[in-house]
DNA sequence: CATGAATGAGCTTTCATTCAT
DNA sequence: GATGAATGAAAGCTCATTCAT
């Protein structure tokens, strides 16, 4: 797996507790900022204030602007990781069918209460380096993963039927994006329950044998 | 319909020939750098760069920096527009399977060619104010129109079965934003005629009856 | 007598009658803009379209944008002088209480006519350099003569009492400018008619012998 | 009275003393190049120069180059305002000649010290919006009323007698600014001294009975 | 003669970043 | 630890001027 290196980021504090807290005042603040304005408009005098502190202060844990979209990167990839084990350990002793619901269940209430984050993460997934690419990709990946290893389970039980895996894991995790991406869409006609409902439904009523 | 206020925007020009042409250079320009690196690294003096113009020219055709994204933004609706229409256009006379065929696959089509406009207004749908927002809303909503009826077209001739028809083309529609916003996940394992048959099996897979 | 250079200023047109048209017509624009809106947001374009003409054309009579605030100033200076001609011509022959009442009127009614001139000519002499600035300095010296001469005149001749000469002199110059400095000032409380009544009466009864 | 509303400029500091200390410091470089060289050839980064400052941490204290502008007219009408009080204050128990005598005095020699506003003032004024002219009309009056009435009080109790008390005053306003307009004539033959002693004297024996 | 597209230096303004207090 | 004054590079934009048509 590669290392998020959240270290490298510089700070003036050794106090290590309050340095995170401090971050996460100051990633929150970006992440609700640059949803609502774009990060062009979105200035480090903005996210100071909005996250309480002064400037000066903002850069006693933080070194640079770009910093603040780095850290708040590995915020997501973060979150998207502890999404992927709590899945995971959560659906491991579970029938497929079952294990299926409780993950697309989980994956999209995820992306419900984190879809600031998901949007940040879509507008800048451009910007950064491929290296720093690299982490996303993976966890991207992972996170198929964790549909596909259920599908492929329920296949060799019996209770799916063989389809192209991969494209229905994909449509999976692209329609968990999109409750974010697109709320302002899908909001006009599903609630998040009906719409994990019906999508849920759908992927089964697709992948079920008989 | 909601009409593009383009000639909103400021020009030094008398010459609409010239005024129009121009622009699409710029906005190609644009487009193609917002892609590439995001909007908050995309200053004018590269976009002038890359239109092939110099500063002062491109601020003959264009008021301002947010003229171009609006610009930018206008014709990422017009070729929405355009291929709704011509989606309409080509599948009004086909039979509902052969018509969810060619409409998808023009639609995936559409955003192969047309990635970086897709990547672009993802990006930049936050940062609009709601009432210029409100254009792409409802070219969205057609786009959904598009598949909703022939997929309802075929429910009534009885080769598709009733489902929740518009998760259904609302599945359809994301996947093929997908193909342009995710092409670094999907192109690792799917051309694009792969990923355009694939596709299109799976749906009618869902949505046949027997 | 300072020459002003009037030919000093670049044209491509070898037909003199129309340079001087043409300028003409920048001059009275430029005139009109400056003192409407000051001259630091008064550009060409501005001034071309006011003129009538396209910005390539004005650069045919033309040389520089300064050129034209160096035109409307010679072509202030001009009128100064013409002024200064008429009224020495006027005055010549009459006995000085008249003189002084019939130079009084012209200039005033001057200022009146030309006060986008005048206020130019106030706004803009400390922008040019000293050299330009001799011609200006110079008229205004002969129009200080004018009125020396005509109150000298009635002092030898006995209709004046002595005073000083350039002082009241230098009161009338600048009473006439101040009805165009000043004009949202005194057009309160006076038309020029009574402007001009009032104020030779108080000039006369100042220097008037019993 | 109208209110001057400085609070209306922009500025990034709380700390409301040093914003006062660096405006102050910004107004004075300001009047004193735009006296100079006229407010076309003078530029931010000159103005800052002459301040002292950068160009950033000019722009802490004030919002735009306009606001420059304003806060220097309000300046000068701050000063003025309180050269009136101090005139009135100063000539309230003083015989109506003696009073007119001070009040000359001060005026001129106030033209004297603050020329550089003065001719600011009557460069910009045109520029202005008619709100805020307002302030400077009002002052003007203010300041024409001072004359007025001393001259009015030294009729009453007969020192003084008849005239267009409304012209008298208006000359002496005049003939004060004239001097810091028009130095570079007035200084040809006078000292500040003389100027004031004659022009007093002038006014006196212009209005004062027998 | 007239037009207006093109140029680019230079202007105003912003903003990430530093550092003395 | 916290503050915000100061810096200056660089951004967006303007505008006098040229020149091909």
């Amino acid at each position: 797996m590669v290392k998020a290196e959240v270290s490298t980021v510089r700070t003036f504090s050794p106090n290590n507790g309050l340095v995170e807290d401090r971050r996460r005042q100051i990633i929150q603040a970006a992440l609700h900022l640059i949803a609502a304005r774009g990060i062009q408009k979105t200035g480090i005098r903005e996210i100071a204030r909005a996250s309480g502190m002064t400037i000066g202060n903002l850069y006693h844990y933080v070194g640079t602007r770009e910093d603040i979209i780095y850290l708040a990167f590995n915020y997501g990839i973060d979150r998207a990781r502890k999404l992927i084990k709590e899945i995971n350990d959560l659906c491991e002793t579970l029938e497929p069918r079952e294990a299926l619901k409780i993950a697309i269940d989980r994956y999209i209430r995820y992306h419900h209460a984190n879809w600031e984050g998901t949007v940040f993460l879509y507008k800048e997934m451009g910007s950064f380096s491929p290296s720093l690419r690299l982490p996303i990709i993976e966890t991207n990946s992972h996170l198929h993963d964790v549909f596909i290893r259920i599908i492929k389970k329920g296949c060799k039980s019996g209770v799916f039927k063989a389809t192209d895996t991969d494209l229905v894991a994909g449509t999976i995790v692209s329609m968990g994006d999109m409750w974010a991406l697109k709320r302002w869409y899908f909001k006009k006609n599903y609630t998040l329950d009906k719409y994990i409902d019906s999508f849920t439904e759908m992927v089964l009523s697709l992948i079920s044998r008989t």
